[in-house]
DNA sequence: TTATAAATGCACTTCCGTTGCATTGTATTT
DNA sequence: AAATACAATGCAACGGAAGTGCATTTATAA
């Protein structure tokens, strides 16, 4: 197990006080965020400095950004094994009408999608909306 | 085969010059088109207008509303039939890397979708990045 | 024709994402 | 340790797109 500064130097991201803060922020929350969200967790901090902060870990595939719909940019820590660079990160997102929250269901992969011929399928972006397991009660 | 006066007749939609202008704008595209495309096609017209016209549209299920990812909202006539409004159009979209332009795979429906246990699939959107038939030469 | 309501146009606002530039902080070299 | 070089941070401003309030025009109905 590796600690945050290992990652952080592992793919040539400088150690800062404020990168670790914005990495721990995302770990313990089991939802995507928005840059309102960790805006709100760091009064003290400029937004500019959190953008630029999810953008570095976005490059270097430590975040993954997620377009549920909302018209929201969302951000949530990839997976270790995550191959967001290489080729489309093939899970699925879930955003919940009722909460507001959009989650990574990371175990369920996107299936096959088949495109007319002449096409040729780079990425998929499968977002499923509805009521999540908080506010279901099931 | 029904005409477009009696279309927005049958929806409860007031026949004008501007709706019928528009309505004809997406009948002869091809693809997705954004706000501002419509902008470029009526110089004279206020962008409210148009704004509120697809909007209309899109309320009594005559065009439905795409998020491809490119940040900006696209738009397309709903097929003969589509029932939008009760349940979601399951249709899914193909947004071009290269050309930037989004179509709907109307042909190609969304495959059932798994979620965990205690979600509740309400709606989906499926949109399929990539190089279009246009643009490969395939 | 007059009264009523909807459609249109104009101005303005808000929100999010983004960038330029000055300043601060960190690491490396001499 | 001091000087240097470069990256990170903070502040301010910009731009695009969506949306709203209100006055005016246009269409429908009485
Ligand atoms: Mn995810
Ligand atoms: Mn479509
Ligand atoms: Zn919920
Ligand atoms: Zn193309």
């Amino acid at each position: 197990m590796q600690t945050i500064e290992q990652l952080l130097e592992s793919k040539n991201i400088r150690v800062t006080a404020m990168r670790l803060l914005i990495y721990k922020f995302l770990a313990e929350k089991q939802v995507a965020v928005t840059l309102s969200d960790i805006e709100n967790a760091f009064d003290k901090a400029d937004r500019t400095t959190l953008y630029r902060t999810v953008k570095t870990f976005e490059e270097s595939t430590i975040v993954h950004q997620i377009d549920d719909g909302t018209g929201i940019t969302k951000y949530a820590l990839c997976e270790k094994g995550c191959n967001c660079d290489i080729e489309t990160d093939l899970h699925l997102h879930f955003h919940c009408n009722n909460c507001n929250e959009t989650v990574c269901l990371t175990e369920h992969k996107i299936p096959q999608i088949k495109v007319p011929n002449g096409f040729i399928s780079e990425d998929i972006n499968l977002v499923v909306k509805g009521v999540c397991d908080k506010c279901s009660g099931l």
